[in-house]
DNA sequence: TATGAATGAGGGTTCATTCAT
DNA sequence: CATGAATGAACCCTCATTCAT
């Protein structure tokens, strides 16, 4: 009966749940493994969440929580709103490029309902990110007078269409700076004068 | 012991298997169900298919075969590729939010390895397409020489990530218009005189 | 896989289920026990019952109405009202005696709630013969005017007392006779000129 | 760490007990509801019982105890052997009725053995009461010569049942007069002349 | 070709009990 | 005296798969 803080032992089943559910996904990993890989018994699960289901979704949150925080941070201080989106980019595919495992877990379990209000906020708060950067362009005078509502959810898709790409086909192939190249200037030919 | 065709028995299942895949998601669904949507025998269900998985990824191939045919079709014949890009656009969009499950069944299972090859080709095919348009655009001067497959990947990762939104937060109020206009001309102001 | 018809495994599973319920009670035992003692895998259980409940409840059912079936038969003929009684007595503390078991399956469980409408209906069906004899006891002018519903339960309690201490404290000293002469007669002395 | 004397803690336990134990019975009740109602610490409850059993078996000696002087008292003084008993059934519906839980303790588990010693010891000394207030009778040729030890057993058959009654029917509209009328003038009509 | 009763390993979860603090 | 985190055996139940018919 190894003694440890409650906040450590939480800590070792929300990492080695992450680890256990990134590996076999939400209905092949078994609670004996998260155990076992958290250096705890199955009871001891039960005493930090209340069920399987809980667990899962505690750590979709948490990571997400880390993830928002992560990308958010990364564009808060850059003026050009060309580079801004640039940058959000760039991060949110290196991110979850080093963090796969992340998008395994939130991958559709029940349907996709499984924590479905959780993953809108997030969602919410990524693309609400880009509308800013637009807005600011727009204001600024260097992005023309586009929907912006309506951008952000073209350029947010990109970005999970993207990720969808390097966790399911393992496809790290993509280039950040083409795909911001296509956004900023579109496919058309400029001045065909 | 109803007689009936080999052909229209296993018919019978793809259609049940569909329904059942669709409203449970893979783990959930048991053939159990699957059987009686089929008003088949659970012995039945084996004389056809060698076990679940087999009768998912069956059902996978043959529904995005389909998916596929119907996509590229649309497209073949428009000679003016921003009008392409367009309608291809819609077109996925549309057939997505009319065929939902069918995404969903291809939702992950066992770490999105589970029919992972079958996925990559039906990708690959339709980034062809995309490639085959900008292509075209290119030759015809109307688009700019971007570098194709990267822009196809960009334009597929866009449908796929909407496809995500539609499935997975029911965010039917895309506008495929919007996105075409943002993937042609681009979010920079033009002509900066 | 020993084929069997489905009433054949079911009356198999429930004869199990008497012995493994009589022996530990509902909460001590388990479904492995019954299932072994039926000769039938565990799985197959709940291909005739929904769960530990349900099977248990069944039962219950089932054992109540032979039981019951089995007492009325026993006085529906006899025109004295009182060796009606006494009979009724009788039979019913034999019947117990016999099938203590029955009565130990249907002890209390989940706080007596437990099936709690199918003994409502049981013993208020016991009762109703009581109160039937009774009645012709007061019309032949064989019994004196009493409330003919509270004489009733008078007499269906002696019953289940009985009963539990026969099951309970395994008294099997009882005595029938002596207790039908004391409902008969009272304990006051007559005629007491 | 709450300081509190022994006999404190013992008695808070048992208090707490008393409540779980009737309101989900002995297998559905557990430790941690008795700790938490307590107000006392799990291992806490170790300090002062063995085991669920023995908290158990305690709790039912201590309550049977404080019932058995209760009824008993009730009866000791009164010289009408007839109103003796009338009194005596009165006493133990109504106490019965107001402890309700207590019997509900006393309930069936692993069969009825579960402190069955205890139990029997407790229905010996009731039972002795009413063979007491019996004989008296006789003695005082109120009553009619009946065996007295099985005029006992039916009258404390009778409020047996009656309890069975109120506890798992929650028949309350048991009529404690009618029941001692029966009892003492019995069925039959008397002065036939 | 078709049936569906039967299997049994394995899943999530509970809880009496222990023991380091 | 007191705590409560930790244990792990054992529970109920599910379901992909088999096979005698």
């Amino acid at each position: 009966m190894n003694k440890r803080s409650g906040i450590e032992s939480k800590k070792r089943i929300l990492d080695a749940a992450m680890r256990i559910f990134s590996e076999y996904g939400y209905a092949k990993a078994n609670m004996r493994m998260i155990a076992k890989s958290a250096g705890i018994s199955i009871g001891g699960l039960y005493l930090y969440f209340k069920n399987k289901e809980d667990l899962c979704l505690t750590l979709m949150k948490s990571r997400m929580n880390d993830f928002a925080d992560k990308t958010m941070e990364a564009v808060r201080d850059i003026s050009d709103p060309a580079e801004a989106i640039d940058i959000f980019i760039e991060m949110n595919l290196n991110y979850a490029k080093r963090h796969k495992e992340l998008i395994l877990v939130q991958g559709r379990e029940h349907g996709f309902t499984f924590g479905l209000e959780m993953k809108k906020k997030f969602f919410g708060k990524q693309r609400g990110v880009i509308e800013g950067i637009i807005l600011r362009g727009i204001q600024a005078g260097t992005f023309r007078k586009v929907n912006v509502k309506e951008a952000a959810k073209v350029i947010f898709s990109i970005i999970r269409g993207f990720i969808l790409s390097i966790v399911v086909e393992a496809d790290s192939l993509f280039s950040p700076a083409e795909c911001s190249d296509l956004i900023l200037k579109g496919l058309l030919r400029r001045n065909v004068k």
